[in-house]
DNA sequence: CTGCTAGATTGACACGCATCGATTTCCGCG
DNA sequence: CGCGGAAATCGATGCGTGTCAATCTAGCAG
């Protein structure tokens, strides 16, 4: 159906930018980091501010590219108090690959 | 280095529009139609007047989204007398799927 | 209630790009 | 030579978007 295309089409949408892929190896490697540091909560992940550190550039510049991510289901986020968690959707990822090894 | 990243990101950018995507997948139907029709030349390929009846767009759009595909690296062309056959570059794109899976 | 901090939202700006019409280049054929 | 067809290139247009500064919203602490 066209509802599948949609989704690849914002995916692909999402990955083609630098940026953004940037945003997505920082959380690959964020999450790494703190899962031996921290693993409190359920599943590592980082917030806002980390990623805004680790890419350079301003706050508003990384809020566009979350929600663009978040809308193309890559990333996920869970808000805990004025926090907001992001971490990576590997089962989505995962199924962007193999959408691409058939489909392209 | 930065030349696979540029790579990359050109090969990412051209499969992001969903009239190349078309257009790649309209070439493997057609090669896979001139296989069993004619397979006379040295692989089947596709012109560019194959794909505009194909995909339903001005020449012009055409030509340069095959410029950007061929520039991707995605396809190739040959040139035979005045008509261009376009291929798909198979390595190529099981390449970019593999470059995805890790690098993502 | 008053600050303070983390993010989202808005507005603006510049740039890129998909598409088209018109023109140009290239090639084969008579 | 010129003619006709195939494709590239040029110019313009409209839309999308990445980025930023400024502002607004929502929680937490005092």
């Amino acid at each position: 159906m066209s509802s599948t295309e949609a989704s690849l089409d914002r995916a692909l949408h999402a990955i083609a930018d630098p940026t953004r892929r940037r945003i997505l190896q920082a959380l690959r490697e964020g999450e790494a980091e703190a899962k031996s540091k921290k693993d409190a909560a359920a599943g590592p992940a980082l917030c806002a501010g980390d990623i805004e550190e680790r890419v350079r550039l301003t706050q508003p510049t990384i809020s566009h590219h979350m929600a663009i991510l978040t809308g193309a289901g890559l990333v996920e986020a869970t808000k805990r108090g004025q926090w907001r968690w992001y971490r990576r959707n590997e089962k989505a990822i995962r199924l962007l690959v193999k959408t691409l090894r058939t489909k392209l």
